[in-house]
DNA sequence: GATATAAATGAATGCCATTCATTTATTGGT
DNA sequence: ACCAATAAATGAATGGCATTCATTTATATC
């Protein structure tokens, strides 16, 4: 029937040898429509449907360059994790390294919840990224002191608050608003209120972030020989 | 002929006999019905469908009840917030409290992460048992000598450290399995070895949760006056 | 006993991921 | 320059899903 429509992707190499056809479809081209689509639309507009229209081309054809949907989740997941800045583990003293770390990783993966349950189950075996990240993480504990067989679980319970402050960043601001049970739960509504909670963006996810955080980097710290 | 809204909290529309059927559809018996699915089949059998035939009902007739999926995941996880353990803040001492707590909210939702990312944008607005939770929690708080502007923040920090770790709780043995890439990353590789995971359950996400836990309690417990 | 109303029904609807037989385009071998 | 092999794209299914709606059934009230 009719030809495959060349479509408007991001095409640059479309005549090449040694391939098939050097196609519009890759693993690259695939994950940056995914990230466009997400970034426009959110997880909900991220239909196998939507990103071949977004590739031009029918939803099947996808079917020739990943297995599933949760193939195109963990492309993202790749792409998302090699944009974590881990660099001040080189270069930063090992408190500072974390911090920075920990922001970026949080700031990062708050407006991608979805995938959090996608990555928490996830085998790292194939993730190049997330393992280079693991990699010179592992890197600044060693350096900071940290004897070997607790650099893991420090890493792991790091990741763990993140992923649950990256929840957290984007509840609504009334969150804490107890409504009309208020009266059965005064300690409460008056611990809430007495945040003030207007002032910042994301009060209090941010302020509790940084005081979990700080209370993770000194009890971790302390591990140190 | 129009059936609007299923009406809150009416109280005598169903105590004598004969109904339609053999059906008793309520929010008790709905949400039952799902928790008995979720352990059976787990989240991806929990359907409109399979929940109708559980309660041996047509899909629609629970829409007289429920205004959505997401309803009744909101009914389950009030449930489940109703059988987190905070009683240690009425005869612990704080620190032994906080723990007790912790333990218990990773431990029943480790087996329900699927709801997680419902709660964290969830208003408590219209919740009774989260919010009785969080009343509880925070009289422990007051008690244990902390200024009031920073128990919200606290409680948040470690509601985020307790979802991340159940995340966390059911990931696979092998997941930090750096396979054939173990090579490009030898200190993480020799780190996760360092580790001999076959020991305990589940190696290192328990320790992980426990060494993270003991820091922000360290951590926090610093703060009262 | 009539009637209003709450609740259950079954048949749509539309969206979704995924599969498959078929067609098209490109390549490497000769 | 042809031919066979192959990678890739197509469109039409398939089956599952949440949800809606007009209709029917049963209950409760007056």
């Amino acid at each position: 029937m009719p030809a495959p429509t060349p479509a408007s992707g991001e095409s640059k190499s479309r005549r090449r040898a040694g391939r098939p056809m050097a196609a519009i479809l890759d693993h690259a081209g695939i994950t940056l429509a995914a990230l466009e689509l997400i970034n426009k639309k959110g997880y909900d507009g991220l239909t196998m449907a939507a990103l071949a229209r977004t590739l031009g081309v029918a939803p099947s054809a996808l079917y020739n360059h990943v297995a599933s949907k949760d193939d195109v989740l963990r492309l993202v997941e790749e792409d998302l994790m090699s944009k974590v800045d881990f660099g001040g583990f080189r270069t930063l003293p090992w408190e500072d390294a974390v911090r920075q770390w920990a922001y970026s990783y949080r700031g990062i993966f708050a407006r991608h919840t979805p995938l959090i349950s996608v990555i928490a189950v996830l085998p790292v075996t194939d993730a190049p990224q997330t393992l280079s990240m693991y990699e010179a993480v592992t890197e600044g504990f060693l350096r900071a002191g940290f004897p070997e067989e607790q650099i893991i679980p420090c890493i792991v319970a790091l990741e763990a608050y993140v992923f649950g402050a990256a929840f957290d960043a984007n509840a609504p601001a009334d969150i804490f608003d107890s409504g009309r049970l208020a009266e059965s739960t005064p300690h409460f509504t008056s611990a809430v209120r007495s945040l003030g909670g207007e002032s910042k963006s994301n009060y209090p996810s941010d302020l509790a972030f940084s005081m979990g955080l700080d209370a993770l980097i000194a009890g971790f710290g302390a591990l140190r020989h």
